[in-house]
DNA sequence: TAAGATAGAGAACGATGGTTCTCAACGCAA
DNA sequence: TTGCGTTGAGAACCATCGTTCTCTATCTTA
């Protein structure tokens, strides 16, 4: 038998790619069975229900998009350069072939009503990622007010690229935070 | 009894309020029904399915939509003021109580795979949105790339307020739409 | 007024879902 | 080897949902 550390990975995997892809109430928890290869006894002993397994897979999710996030702008040096590496992170992101969109805005949109703690995780991601563009902000010596300006391009790039079907709104996005990159750091530039 | 236009009126209305609060798989007919005060069978004579009503629906926002906007953006004159009055719009929305993000963006997340119809009528709404802000961006002398950024911010400040809860995000967008619009003016007006 | 069509209320039906339970198989300690 | 505890497979259970059907009451029209 596996330990319990392996099945809830298995378990999490599984529903994420299921609930990601279809839904959450699409999917049922004898399909989440089937893909993970987990009992349902097992499943039940490690997530007592479907909605602590829901917030499982976000925060799962998470993680996953903050390490993805922090690879990306590992890439490049300047604070500046790592504010566009994020639209091109998107970009990556958006070109694979079972991109649907930002799964904690589908699921806020789907479960926010109904499970407050689906609510909050959703919460809890957009406010990590806005404080992580905030301080890369900072750090390019921009005005605090380009932070939720950035993040908003990088939401609203998300929902477009997943309804559209297409990936353009990353270049979109990107060429758009240049813009503003470019205008918050002119002025600093060039005093009065 | 009521004709079949004011029972399909009262049905998309209950529907769109009762979807639109609490996602739509959380909605049974039934309770579809009670608020819109129409037998089941009534429903299903004019809805052939739960899906067509779904359609239905969205098509009657997609309608709501580009009223709210034409009147918004007909308050003031200017191409650029318009494009701005876009974001006073989402301001006006964002406050309201029951706020919950954009129908379609919620829709297609929860029903996108499953339902083609639910898709395409996310994706045309979308588009004729982008539409509408290409036709201001013509009429304001700046270059067809402002358009989809202007687009992009719109729908970020959509999920960023929904999901955060607070309407900032409509004043942050607005900013920056300000700035794009300023820049991609901005070589016009001084050429090399 | 009487017959017939129609509409509404709600029961009924079949499917599905989340969750729990049964039971047989297995591993392990003495 | 023999119990005992645990596990997995899946049946079972109960609720809900989309959809249809029944039955009664109402309205129309001659």
């Amino acid at each position: 038998m596996i330990d319990d550390w392996a099945a809830r990975e298995q378990i999490v995997t599984a529903a994420d790619r299921l609930f990601y892809g279809r839904g959450v109430q699409a999917v049922g928890m004898d399909a989440v069975r089937a893909q993970a290869g987990v009992s349902l006894k097992r499943i039940y002993a490690l997530f007592p229900s479907k909605d602590d397994l829901v917030v499982a897979v976000l925060h799962h999710r998470s993680r996953r998009w903050d390490a993805g996030l922090a690879a990306a702008t590992a890439t490049v040096e300047s604070p500046r350069d790592k504010l566009l590496a994020v639209f091109d992170f998107l970009a990556d992101w958006f070109v694979e072939e079972d991109f649907r969109g930002c799964a904690f805005i589908n699921s806020f949109g789907e479960l926010g009503a109904l499970s407050p703690q689906v609510a909050a995780a959703a919460r809890e991601q957009k406010a990590s990622f806005q404080g992580y563009v905030a301080a890369l902000v900072r750090a390019a010596g921009a005005p605090e007010s380009l932070a939720p300006q950035l993040a908003i391009l990088a939401e609203g790039a998300q929902t477009t690229a997943a309804i559209a079907g297409t990936p353009d709104a990353a270049r979109q996005a990107r060429d758009a935070a240049a813009t503003l990159i470019e205008a918050a750091l002119a002025p600093a530039r060039t005093p009065a």
